[in-house]
DNA sequence: GTGAAAGCGCTAACAT
DNA sequence: ATGTTAGCGCTTTCAC
């Protein structure tokens, strides 16, 4: 390739690399020659000695089953793709579901074979994250890592905003026993969307008033029979996430109440399925494609050696359909 | 390393490819070393000698808006980084949505940057496909790449038999004035599913009763509206994805036509969707996690330097819920 | 069965 | 502004 352009290949490297001290003469003669030959660098060869690898890992903490009935995780990784190729950075997915799953990705990860970490849905404890640790390539997480929400930055939706703009709608409204649907209580979007909702209710928000879900449409549709079980006379119930509102739909249907005259439903997130249900889902928007742009943006602040950088929380917005 | 356990980085290496010659005790010394040290194999310099790459490619070919809107993909992923892991092999993710995208997909493997190519939801006439041609690393398709059936292995649903099983089951059912909402007419699935659908009624299946969606709700939508101008005594309406049926669905609705009692809807997918819907959709079972496994066996063959593969074709079967 | 040594293609430091 | 050169860490002959 050097030869072709009647060159030296660090002459060749350095206009690849975008030195400066490249005449004009010479760039013609290479870029001649790059086209001419079809020339493409050779990624290995430069990573082993740069120490960089030019990819970044995405690594998905959800159990396996679980984890992509979610159509969020669609926006995440589009936009990823996107944004680091821009940076000619190339995306690899891992799973982190089990034991072996995250014995993996921490060889894959301390040994060097990323350049940075987007982490994904992490659950409170995961061991993966200590086991990241310091020492190896800068980490970022789209929503907050509990516990570890000064170590890793993150860019995350406003949760109990957005919680409490459901709550306060159904307050408006004038429904007077309002039940909620959380999310699994160790991720932030089951805590904090529970603290919204509580924050608006006060001593209204009782335990009788409260079910789990994990996030899947069948925890959310188990958990409205339950709530139908043990509050028969509530009038409205935010679900934590519009995947698990849908299962509540099924449930209150099955035990003949109306949506939204007998109880008012309230979704989050505004995915795809908010407009498959019947009657479409009122829901509370979360900025997902924003979310991940931030959190790009928080990685390749890192990766250009920026010092620490500071988490970003984005507002939510509540978007009225028909199901309250 | 090799100092560390006291032999020569030969026989590391030769250890860790799992060659033969080594002897007991020099595998015991080296094992403690790897373990004590925390060693994990430089993946570049490996690659510079072995020109592999360790990696292999998804090239996702759908615009970026309507990629993900579809859950089908998700299985796809879990699955491909599922069967890689367990041999080492890690994805990497790109889009080939519009011109640059596709010119850098090309770049990407025709610079050896990995070891295989997966190909996903590539239309008839894309020019990847050429692009990448022959000389590269082998590729497979989920599901046929049209008019490179006989160069690009894959594993697919049966189309036909899947849109024969739904509308057989509309004929037995009594339904006289059949409609179809077809997918985009450069796939497989948008073709063949018409194909099976005609070949069902014959002459019944007139233009008229035939609409074109490109698998989003939307389009779902827009279709059946179109056939509730056209063919306003339709009585049943086959439906090529389940999200384009929660958009007829909707549409239906909307035009007050009760399902199933005044038209039956049938899917196809058996998706999430298929049971958020209200009603519940009756739909072709397309076994996805077992197209994404036989892909993943096919490429692995041609990894090993197996000769021609065979495409694999997989039989659907009928669900039925409640909305025919 | 194992050590020694060449070399994969590149970047970066050094010379000029 | 450009050529020269020394590795980056591994696999793979080739000797022994």
């Amino acid at each position: 390739m050097a030869a072709a352009a009647g060159v030296s290949r660090g002459t060749v490297s350095r206009l690849l690399n975008g030195d400066k001290y490249v005449s004009p003469a010479a760039r013609v003669a290479i870029e001649r020659a790059i086209s001419e030959t079809g020339y493409v660098v050779n990624r290995a060869a430069r990573s082993l000695v740069t120490q960089r690898t030019g990819s970044v890992v995405m690594v998905l903490s959800e159990p396996h089953e679980k984890l992509f009935e979610d159509p969020n995780y669609s926006t995440l990784i589009r936009v990823a793709i996107r944004m680091l190729a821009e940076r000619d950075l190339s995306l690899v997915m891992m799973m982190a579901g089990d034991e072996g799953d995250r014995e993996r990705v921490v060889r894959y990860v301390r040994g060097g074979h990323a350049d940075g970490v987007l982490l994904v849905s992490t659950h409170a404890g995961d061991p993966l994250v200590e086991a990241l640790g310091s020492g190896g390539p800068p980490a970022v997480s789209v929503g907050a890592v509990i516990g570890h929400e000064n170590v890793i930055p993150y860019a995350a939706a406003d949760e109990r905003l957005g919680a409490r703009q459901m709550t306060e709608y159904f307050v408006r409204q004038g429904r007077r026993r309002i039940a909620m649907i959380t999310g699994p209580m160790d991720t932030p979007g089951g805590i904090q969307r529970l603290e919204g909702f509580a924050e608006v209710l006060g001593r209204k928000a009782t335990q009788r008033l409260i079910a789990h879900g994990d996030w899947t449409q069948a925890s959310g549709e188990r958990a409205m029979r339950e709530l139908l079980e043990r509050s028969p006379d509530l009038d409205a119930v935010f679900v934590a996430s519009d995947l698990m509102a849908a299962g509540a739909l099924a449930a209150l249907r099955a035990a003949g109440r109306r949506v939204p005259d007998d109880v008012a439903v309230g979704g989050f997130d505004d995915s795809a399925v908010a407009v498959s249900t019947h009657p479409p889902l009122t829901t509370i928007r979360q900025p997902l494609a924003k979310m991940a742009q931030e959190t790009m943006r928080l990685l390749f602040a890192l990766l250009d050696g920026a010092g620490p950088v500071e988490p970003v929380v984005l507002p939510t917005e509540l978007v009225v359909r028909e199901s309250a």
